[in-house]
RNA sequence: GGCGCGGUAGCCAAGUGGUAAGGCCGAGGUCUGCAAAACCUCUAUGCGCCGGUUCAAUUCCGGCCCGCGCCUCCA
């Protein structure tokens, strides 16, 4: 059984196949900018990728299967919030990289085995950019910028189908401010792989033969696939909203440099929408991991709300549908806690796996899930359900949710509460039940004591 | 204006040319004094609207309406 995959180029279900000779898979994900904590949406992508990244183990073995995924951690974001903290940028990288980090393992995603940064990659996209001015396919400006020639490339647009950038009338970017560098560009259409130093950049600038910048946003993805991947890659993945420009641009650079083809398969998982729109700050829509751990919700609880969704289909993401997560987690739990360690039907969940291979059709595949599970425990191997359960990577003994300190009042209440119903006193118990549910908890009876929780809301 | 995606039960969401997976919510039940948990049962003659093709369409084709995204930094 192998993979199947849409490809946003040839825009067809296409297997997935090692190409190189020693059978390693070669797998290029677009990370994170460091400059701020990711939101929901960007890791929505980095879930759907590590639930890729995990099929492919599965098929390949984890031996054959080389994830890289960068660090953008020089450009005019991290430059401007470095700038408006005062801080060197190198710190304040560290502390989202740190922050990312983080958020990835409470969600539990697999590292990539290469995690290239840009700025640890100058030397290299340089290089490239130099390769592309010799070729003829980049120019330099009157302001020593470096821009790439998309009319020198006859395969632009062949992904994105979007032939130029050209302003047309009725566009949504008609009438909109050109951005600054336009005026030093030879046409509209053409991109940034160099950016001469300005003032506001301050020390983020590197020495090339153009004189002192920093590399552009698009040129580090194809410098740091090249090095790490190889000059052909098997597989290259992002959001949608990469498609164009970045993705775009890559192929334009990477092919011009190269020579061969740069990926020989595009995937583009889609947005994960809050309210219906786009997550944005200015909607306030924006939801980090910490806000929803703030509410009370688990880690796992988003992984698995995330994954509700077609990763092709746009996902409005709702707060109910973190209730509904968790209590499927709930489910999940207790199902394998009914699982006998001895032996089961290894291919009781086949058709879980069949529906994740068949172009990563996440929903179906947990749907695929519960049929089982709603079959009951009866036969079911545990290390099948296991093996499941590692592809969605959904890890069923995180910690439920965050532990809230239980006021000394409450734990009296409860106490008392307790002493009434050892003493049958049912009519004082049911009392004080309700003043704690007055006062926001819940008090969770046991044969042998009880425990208290902040109410669910 | 160009490119792309979608409209399936209260909410979320798969799927198929032959009669609607799954999760949540809700209802009923079993079990514990109550509550919670757990477990069991039930919950769309219907898949945006209008035509067409077909023995048969939610599924294919055409038109329309509505929503979203990209075309500018963006997962």
């Amino acid at each position: 059984m192998s993979i199947r995959l849409h490809d946003s180029l040839s825009r067809e279900l296409r297997p997935l196949q090692p190409s190189h000779p020693d059978g390693v898979y070669r797998f290029y994900n677009c990370g994170p900018t460091v400059y701020a904590p990711a939101h929901i949406g960007n890791f929505r992508t980095f879930v759907v990728n590590d639930v890729l990244r995990r099929l492919l183990e599965l098929e390949f073995g984890p031996a054959r299967v080389k994830h890289v995924r960068n660090l953008t951690d020089v450009d005019d974001k991290t430059i401007r919030r470095a700038r408006e903290e005062g801080r060197p940028l190198a710190v304040v990288t560290k502390q989202w990289t740190d922050k990312f980090h983080a958020d990835c393992a409470a969600l539990n995603c697999l590292p990539p085995h290469v995690e290239p940064t840009a700025t640890g990659h100058i030397r290299e996209q340089v290089d490239m950019i130099d390769v592309l001015m010799q070729k003829g396919n980049a120019y330099r400006a009157p302001d020593g910028s470096v821009y790439f020639k998309v009319g020198s490339f006859d395969g632009y647009g062949r992904l994105s189908r979007v032939k130029e950038r050209e302003l047309q009338l009725g566009s949504a970017l008609a009438g909109k401010p050109q951005a600054a560098d336009a005026d030093e560009k030879e046409d509209v259409s053409d991109f940034a792989l160099w950016k001469a130093h300005k003032n506001e950049d301050g020390d983020n600038a590197w020495d090339s033969p153009w004189g002192r910048g920093r590399p552009g946003w698009h040129i580090e993805c194809s410098a740091m696939s090249k090095k790490h991947l190889g000059d052909t890659i098997d597989l290259h993945t992002g959001g949608v909203d990469l498609l164009f420009p970045h993705h775009e641009n890559e192929i334009a650079q990477s092919e011009c440099c190269n020579g061969v083809p740069f990926a020989r398969h595009w995937y583009h998982s889609e947005h994960l929408l809050v309210d219906g729109k786009k997550m944005s700050k200015s909607l306030g829509n924006l939801y980090t991991l910490d806000d929803l751990v703030a509410k009370g919700f688990s880690p796992m609880a988003l992984r698995y709300a995330l994954l509700a969704g077609h990763p092709r289909k746009q996902l409005n993401f709702t707060l109910d549908s973190l209730h509904a997560a968790e209590k499927a987690l709930g489910t999940l739990r207790s199902f394998r806690a009914s699982l006998a360690p001895a032996d089961g039907d290894e291919q009781a969940f086949a058709a879980v796996h069949a529906a994740l291979d068949d172009d990563l059709n996440t929903p179906g595949a947990l749907g695929a899930l519960f049929t089982v599970v709603n079959r009951g425990p009866a036969g079911v191997s545990l290390a099948a359900f296991d093996r499941a359960l590692f592809a969605f990577g959904l890890k069923l003994d995180a910690p439920a949710a965050l532990k809230v300190e239980t006021p000394a009042a409450i734990q009296a209440l409860a106490e008392k509460r307790w002493a009434a119903k050892q003493a049958k006193d049912f009519a004082a118990a049911d009392a004080l039940r309700k003043e704690l549910t007055a006062a926001g908890w819940s008090m969770l009876d046991r044969r042998d004591g009880y425990s208290l929780e902040p109410a669910k809301k």
